[in-house]
DNA sequence: CACATATACAACTCATTGGCTATATATTCA
DNA sequence: TGAATATATAGCCAATGAGTTGTATATGTG
């Protein structure tokens, strides 16, 4: 991998609050629960309410979060209102910061000596 | 790009919050500068505090956390202290999140029509 | 040693926001 | 129309955290 970012130094202040605000949208534990339980398909709010073992109210504010930010779609179905993935983007940064975790637990692991790993 | 992540479904609750933490700390508009003004290599502080315009005891207690999440590394030369990037993973999030953000503008653009693009 | 400089840290203020409760707004059905 | 269900929204509280000021801790220098 080359170091070759379109990014950084040319992002004005206004670019830079919003790529903040995404990775920030991101940096709720629920809001990363909701989108891994629309990871198989779209789902009702009450089914994510269920899924997520949180209240509806709660659930309701974090899908209209992700939705302002486009990274949701919704669809009514009489009573219910289906939510599902619209960006996957999102996928592709959990996996970025998973292998990151990854590879610092690793680093970790190995500062510490691999004793740590034979001793149960 | 295909529909294969490690990540999600098997993500504990502490797993979850770690991921979290590492978005929301990519989630402040400072913090995003210092890691670009450490695009080019490393700065000490007090560059750092010039370069972002930025209090130095604000710069101070954010480099703090990107170096506790493993983010920088350190070096102490006399009474400077040089900070470097040490994990440039964040630049991939950066680069995906800035690729989403353009495409999503994109979107938005096509959305309006072009006219807007033409009406100076 | 006294002094200046660079960085870190503590304490505080203030704005943001997650989660809650209560309520409003559809929509379906009897 | 009235009741039931699903979702959204408003209002509140508490926690978090960004930015500030002031100070502590090196480290170099005369």
């Amino acid at each position: 991998m080359d170091r070759e970012h379109f990014a950084p130094s040319t992002l004005s202040d206004a670019m830079l609050e919003q790529v903040a605000a995404r990775f920030r949208l991101l940096g709720e534990p629920l809001r990363l629960r909701l989108l891994i339980a629309l990871e198989d398909g779209e789902h009702t709010v009450g089914e994510l309410v269920a899924l997520t073992q949180s209240g509806q109210a709660n659930v309701s504010k974090h899908l209209a979060a992700l939705m302002q930010a486009g990274m949701l779609r919704r669809r009514k179905a009489g009573v219910s209102v289906y939510y599902a993935i619209a960006d996957d983007s999102a996928f592709t940064l959990c996996d970025v910061v998973c292998a990151g975790l990854q590879q610092r637990l690793a680093a970790q692991v190995r500062a510490m000596g691999l004793s740590a790993l034979t001793e149960n």
